[in-house]
RNA sequence: GUGGACGUAGCUCAGUUGGUUAGAGUCCCAGAUUGUGAUUCUGGUUGUCGGGGGUUCGAGUCCCCUCGUCCACCCCA
């Protein structure tokens, strides 16, 4: 059947089965900020939209012409956001957070960027984020790192390479790049189209350029960490040190750099095999100039955002395993009498046990048919309730699966009175 | 945004050089079993062949346009 709507190109469902994985990846990031004692912030997805033009930089892609953008009913510019950290900034100097003062913040939702949509890359995205202000030294770089790891290992995920480079100072980096650009100029016949096109928007990138020719060419270029002013390297050094301290292993990568305009110092990337072109799964860096920029007080900044998409992509690649929302329990009935009394002896063990999972056949259907759904629901047990049942008080008890796990095994089948029934459930959870 | 592959039942897919009424498995429903699932057997339902246009006596099959998915690039999380 064709459907006559279908959802906008980019912008995706998620549906049951999946919906547990986007809970248990919330709740563990939830534990895990909170560990670190970072608060979490509620941003709205719709900001003005020079926030994002004078923060990321007018002549990025995002800019450019990846932003959804409109006119408002009273013709004010507005845009759906393409990232959070501009967002994070603007709310906490319009709340006066940052004002001489530290923060941790964390946040979590939607993103919109105008891509080609890919495995991995959606025109609705979501991004998982850490903010730490008003801390200058590299402990807290460190910081916002380990929390990183520690949050991607309590994932289940393996296998993750932490890529690490320095931009160093503004001034520094401003020298570097008119050193690079003089240099790619020389070379500009040999250069590939992409290499030439980013060597006057933006020269760094091409650093990162994956034109065989172009890396060739790049051995010979002058090298970021040779230009580094001694502040940042000192910075880059203690925080390698840092690294080290926490056996966090890292790899330098002098071609790390950023396709957001406001990163200095710092800058990191989570990285996998495991995703085809889709390889970075957290990035992050340090920008301590953005809150001035966007009219702040001088404050320096530093955090990371994850993809969740991407992130869930890789547990599911990885085959990480994922707490069990199937229910416990699932009752049947036989009989206007019975459905009666099953509805409301549901209501009695969900009051007795409120983790309990329980689903009460509803659709009627003869009992072989609510057996079936029974057993696909996934629940461990099924109960059974007739008038014969009712007439002596009791229930029928039967085992939907296999449980050699438990020691005290289960009969196959078996008949409770009322009275024993709530102390038979509570063993069937929380074990 | 650029290049390429692919769209057939709810799901996974077959469908010959264009040829009658488009198939399989799975899922779902019913029965074998008036109250016992997952196994077995029997029967049944499910399609504007992504959409539109064209060529043809005839199009799932060929051509054009369009929408969508995927892969790579670009970019990025």
């Amino acid at each position: 059947m064709a459907n006559l709507f279908q959802s906008v190109r980019g912008f995706n469902d998620v549906l049951p089965p999946d919906t547990a994985i986007w809970q248990h990846l919330h709740r563990v990031a939830n534990e895990t900020f909170a560990a670190y004692g970072y608060g979490e912030i509620r941003l709205p997805l719709l900001e003005h939209t020079a926030l994002f033009s004078r923060s990321i930089g007018e002549v990025t892609d995002i800019v450019e012409k990846e932003m959804f953008t409109f006119l408002d009913r009273e013709g004010d510019s507005l845009t759906l956001r393409p990232e959070g950290t501009a967002c994070c900034v603007r709310a906490g100097l319009e709340h006066g957070l940052l004002h001489n003062q530290q923060q941790r913040l964390w946040y979590a939702g939607p993103m919109f960027r105008h891509e080609r949509p890919q495995a991995g890359r959606y025109r609705q995205f979501h991004q998982l984020g850490a903010e730490a202000y008003g801390m200058v030294g590299p402990d807290i770089d460190l910081e916002v790192i380990a929390l990183s790891a520690r949050l991607l290992a309590r994932l289940g995920l393996r296998d993750l390479t932490l890529e690490l480079n320095s931009l160093g100072s503004s001034e520094a980096r401003a020298a570097y790049r008119s050193a690079l650009i003089d240099f790619l100029q020389r070379h500009e016949s040999s250069l590939d189209a992409d290499s030439k096109r980013r060597m006057h928007s933006n020269p760094l990138r091409v650093l990162d350029s994956k034109s065989p020719q172009t890396q060739e060419i790049l051995r010979d270029a002058p090298k970021l960490i040779d230009a580094l002013d001694l502040e940042s390297r000192l910075h880059f050094e203690q925080l390698q040190q840092g690294l080290s301290d926490l056996g966090l292993p890292f790899r330098l990568n002098s071609r790390l750099v950023r396709g957001l305009d406001y990163y200095g110092r710092t800058v990191f990337e989570w990285t996998t095999t495991a995703l085809g072109a889709q390889g970075t799964v957290c990035a992050g860096g340090r920008y301590d100039g953005l809150v001035t920029q966007l009219g702040g007080s001088a404050t320096p900044a530093v955090g990371w955002a994850c993809g969740i998409e991407r992130l869930i992509l890789l547990m599911k690649a990885q085959g990480v395993a994922v707490p069990d929302t199937a229910p416990h329990v699932y009752l049947c009935w036989l009989g206007d009498a019975a459905q009666r009394e099953a509805a409301r002896l549901g209501e009695q063990l969900r009051d007795a046990h409120p983790g309990l999972r329980l689903v009460v056949n509803a659709g009627g259907g003869k009992l072989a048919a609510q057996l079936k759904r029974a057993d696909r629901s996934g629940a461990r047990v099924a109960l059974i309730l007739g008038d014969t049942e009712i007439a002596a008080r009791t229930i029928q008890v039967k085992s939907l699966r296999d449980t050699d796990t438990s020691p005290a095994s289960i009969p196959e089948q078996q008949i409770l009175p009322w009275s024993e029934l709530s102390g038979y459930v509570a063993g069937l959870f929380d074990a």
